[in-house]
DNA sequence: GTGGTCTAGACCACG
DNA sequence: GTGGTCTAGACCACC
């Protein structure tokens, strides 16, 4: 099964279509399970298999284009750059946006550094008992 | 100067208007700087001192009204609620949010619960020694 | 008569549509025809004004945004960017651009750069003189 | 080395593949690498050289053909032109279409013809200083 | 009213 | 076949 296959998508107006197949694709080259200079899914190809328009997965596209994350070759489709420093920045971006985005809520909802530490060890242990009792 | 006065709004289309202002008012009611039964502004008054649509600032309190955070005394203004538990609950809701929604995302970029934790302390640290530094 | 009234497409498919309107918008703004902070047609305005697809006055708007030229006030329309460094920003990039690639190309024909001014002189030169003697 | 094992093409969309190819047998014609008379490379040849389809040569062949920059005899491949008037006509051609389209976009920024030569001086002059100093 | 997203369908240039 | 652009029209959230 094909890593596309297993693609996602809400359509809770949460987030828009073509953001979260940039995410998807994203975390995918994050977690190494597409590699530097690998192709994926022509536009037409992904748009039948997640079953949204082509337009919405060429922007898709164009926004990693814009972000240097893949490129086209004409005619061709598009490959993921083979650039292996664009892996680990990624990563560090995504996960800095994340943390920025934690931290700064919580902080204004008045803990302390240490607390924001203590209330997530809790939930993921928290997390970790409910899995063991279910 | 006035807790209102300080409210600050980003136009960068990440979060609605309205949605910005019913957080303010949730950090600054757990964080205790909002007393419970305590007035607030009138729709008119906020909607000028922060200078955005009376609408907007309509629908912000609508919306806070709804989750029971507030209420209105016709004629005399909204008011918080006096229910003391309203700031637990509320400081619970919004952290829980954040935590999973950070969790999530680490996860999906392939981290192990111990790495998130590891990330989240490294990451304080580091803002605590850039602070001291500059 | 209104600046974006002037606007003049080609539609010779040598430049989409959308760029041939980034580009009228950031000349005019190089210019100063545009000042810093000024609103600019409402995406349903100029699209019906020179007579092109919403959408595509919308992905025009959407580059220029990403670019930092412009910014977006929800339900307020787009305003051109305040900080009046862009201008002279944007012109050092559009000359630049223009620069090396004209350059570049002269250099591959085997010109030196003595002759490359000599070509540019004698090309302004003679326009001047067809215009005197038309 | 061959002068056509040189050709380094940009997939970057800016160009397409056939026209750069083109360019760049109308510069090396231009600079006299290639002498009126000379035979080219056949396109099976050229194609595996440079590592792209046989049909893209097939069309940067078939437009050379068409403005009689080079022609085929049956059999024996393609030969430039004879015609040694032709690569002082290619260079003007090449020289004023650069040459227009660089004053155009300069004037549209608002400079001035002496402006526009300035620029193009002291860009020259610069580069001229950065190569010294690296 | 504004911007933002999505769809369906078309056409083109390119390889 | 591929990507790229454009249109017409719809719907939504927001101000």
């Amino acid at each position: 099964m094909q890593l596309w296959e297993r693609f996602s998508l809400s359509f809770d107006n949460r987030m828009p279509i073509y953001r979260q197949i940039t995410l998807q694709f994203s975390r995918a080259f994050v977690r190494g399970e597409i590699k530097p200079g690998e192709r994926i899914p022509s536009i037409r190809e992904l748009s039948a298999l997640i079953k949204v328009n082509t337009n919405t997965v060429q922007r898709a596209y164009q926004e990693m284009e814009r972000d240097g994350l893949i490129g086209s070759k004409r005619g061709m489709g598009y490959y993921f750059t083979e650039d292996t420093n664009m892996t680990v920045k990624t990563r560090r971006d995504l996960a800095l946006d994340s943390l920025r985005c934690f931290v700064g809520e919580m902080r204004a909802l008045g803990l302390a550094d240490s607390e924001i530490v203590a209330e997530l060890t809790s939930f993921v242990e928290g997390e970790a008992s409910n899995e063991a009792g279910s």
